[in-house]
DNA sequence: GCCGTTTTCGGCCCGACTGTTTTCAGTCG
């Protein structure tokens, strides 16, 4: 966590000087270096202690003072001085689409304006129409930037993001003059947020193409329009962009629209080292001009010396390196699972019966299913006493017999209460064919308390499974306070696989933990935490966020054969 | 502010679109 918010201090740093007209590289140089320690590994603090935090990609000697200065006092005199020069309220402002650091240090300086709302009167009472840069569209653009931003906040879930692409697409690959059509952007690395849906043609009569994209009945404004670039607001707020090329730079400009920046700014890196320059038309020599590459992303990473690099992958988190040494994971596909065990059923709050549910896995192409209704003291949740729990094993029994090829588990999600003991005693916990525990309440401890409530819960012999690790739901509630690192170690040591929850809300464990989990040889289990039929259908997005923490099939027991499943359960 | 067997100084990714301008600055990805 001190990590994270170091890295904050200096993003906001940037934000600062950026306002006050620094060159950009020196705030993309504190922006850089504040990537570097998000993703860090070892502690901030050690690096100080030890006197290494030049390491660090992107520290330097000036930035390294700083960061120490940070660590040892808690304080950074430059970062103080900063804030009384330049109010931290512009800072927000910079959030509204259309709005740079230029302009909004031009409606500073003039109107010194320095909230949203103070912004928004200014622009309804036609005041910054005046000032040098600015006329009456650019007004118009900013209340309307600052009607969006309070809709929206922002960004997108991967659910909601990933139906208005596909749909989109599906639209899309009927209209004429179109040859080639894909996702890219962070859907296509199918990332836990999306901020803005990126879709990638190719096609020689581009005009028409453009035409077609923007009188989609999903449309509610048009944003920009021309032959290589348009932008469209969908009715829910959802912006949507399109880019145009033509068929030779497909797989150039399908490599840079997918990103992420950071990925792409290092490869690019790499390519000027070869002697090559990279942009979205091909790969070029630096000298001569020359066209080397550009028809697909596989001979571009190839010619650049790597092998191909998994859109999931594609975040600067050390693939490079292992796709120089030809060691990046196989990672796990999107069709290798065989089966969903979280999954809820009428027993407690789900909405479907267990047959219901068993035939739609059985008709999406799965093999098994786990029922896990809640525990006795999830009273709200409808949760099962030890009586029910009896009935609902008999009633598995039975439908068990009805079905060949397929299998359905009867399973819990057993609450883990404040003092770290469960909500069902061994005698009952055994009945079950697994056992999935969460917590699902007291979610306001202190950090060494909940590790220590959570660890004791996977000492129980009878527990599977660690259910949503940190409890987080994406824009609504933040993790709970815990020391995911010892609770992947106790993981480790209680044989207790660990969930990556596919809600789009969850996603929990996330990809950048289920990494570090990976690294430490943990295992996996996947679990749609389905209320209803449909959502059985998010599988996919904890597929997604497996991919993207690099997990392979063998990290992942829904990939097993089912009788090896049943062995180890 | 960082970085370096082409550089300890002078680079740093770069192209498209908009809006405000009469040739370009600002913003975005």
């Amino acid at each position: 966590m001190k990590n994270q918010l170091v890295a904050n201090i200096l993003y906001q740093i940037a934000d600062l000087l950026d306002l006050k007209g620094e060159i950009f590289f020196k705030t993309r140089a504190y922006r850089m270096a504040a990537q570097s320690i998000e993703v860090l590994e070892e502690d901030i603090e050690d690096l100080v202690k030890k006197d290494r935090l030049q390491e660090i990609p992107g520290v330097g000697e000036g930035l390294a003072k700083k960061i120490k200065e940070l660590v040892e006092t808690g304080k950074l005199n430059y970062f103080e001085h900063l804030k009384k020069e330049i109010p931290e309220g512009l800072i927000k402002l910079l959030n509204i689409p259309g709005l740079g650091p230029k302009k909004v240090a031009a409606i500073y300086k003039n109107l010194k304006i320095t909230t949203l709302k103070e912004l928004q009167h200014a622009a309804q009472e036609g005041k910054l129409r005046h000032l040098d840069g600015f006329g009456e569209i650019t007004e118009q653009n900013i209340i309307r930037g600052i009607q969006l931003l309070e809709k929206t906040s922002g960004r997108a879930l991967l659910n909601v993001a990933y139906s208005d692409g596909f749909n989109y697409l599906k639209y899309l690959e009927k209209c004429k003059d179109i040859e080639k059509v894909d996702i890219a952007g962070s859907l296509r690395r199918m990332k836990e947020t999306i901020g803005d849906v990126d879709i990638l043609a190719s096609s020689n009569n581009p005009d028409n193409v453009m035409d077609c994209f923007v009188t989609f009945s999903e449309v509610q404004q048009i944003l920009s329009k021309g032959p290589t670039k348009s932008s469209v607001l969908l009715k829910d707020n959802i912006q949507v962009d399109l880019r145009v090329v033509e068929p030779k730079s497909y797989g150039a400009a399908l490599q840079y629209f997918t990103g992420s920046k950071e990925h792409n700014v290092t490869l690019r890196g790499y390519a000027i080292k070869k002697g090559y320059k990279l942009n979205e038309y091909g790969l070029f020599d630096k000298n001569t001009e020359k066209f080397i590459a550009g028809k697909t992303e596989e001979e571009i990473y190839r010619k650049i010396g790597f092998t191909y690099i998994e859109p999931e992958l594609r975040e600067n988190r050390g693939e490079f390196y292992a796709a120089k040494n030809k060691n990046l994971p196989k990672l796990v596909s999107y069709n290798e699972v065989i089966g969903d065990f979280h999954v809820h059923s009428i027993w407690s709050d789900g909405n479907d019966s267990i047959e219901e549910l068993a035939n739609y896995a059985k008709k999406i192409g799965y093999s098994f299913i786990g029922i896990t209704d809640h525990s006795q003291s999830l009273k709200i949740a409808n949760g099962l006493s030890e009586d029910r729990v009896d009935k609902k094993i008999q009633e598995i029994v039975k439908l068990n017999k009805k079905f060949s090829d397929f299998k359905i588990f009867c399973g819990t999600e057993c609450d883990i209460k404040t003092d770290g003991t469960l909500d069902y005693n061994d005698k009952i916990l055994k009945k079950f064919d697994f056992v999935y525990i969460g917590i699902h309440s007291g979610f306001k401890m202190d950090k060494n308390k909940m590790t220590d409530r959570i660890i004791k819960g996977m000492d129980n012999e009878n527990v599977n499974f660690l259910a949503h690790p940190t409890g987080r739901l994406i824009g609504k509630r933040d993790p709970y306070e815990v020391d995911i690192e010892k609770i992947i170690d106790a993981a480790k040591e209680t044989d207790t696989l660990i969930e990556i929850n596919a809600f789009p809300d969850r996603l929990d464990l996330d990809d950048y933990h289920a990494k570090l989990a990976k690294e430490k040889k943990i295992k996996f289990v996947l679990g749609t935490d389905s209320h209803n039929l449909n959502h059985l259908l998010f599988m996919k997005f904890g597929i997604a966020i497996a991919r993207r923490g690099w997990l392979e099939k063998k990290d992942v027991l829904n990939t097993y054969k089912l009788k090896e499943i049943e062995k180890m359960l």
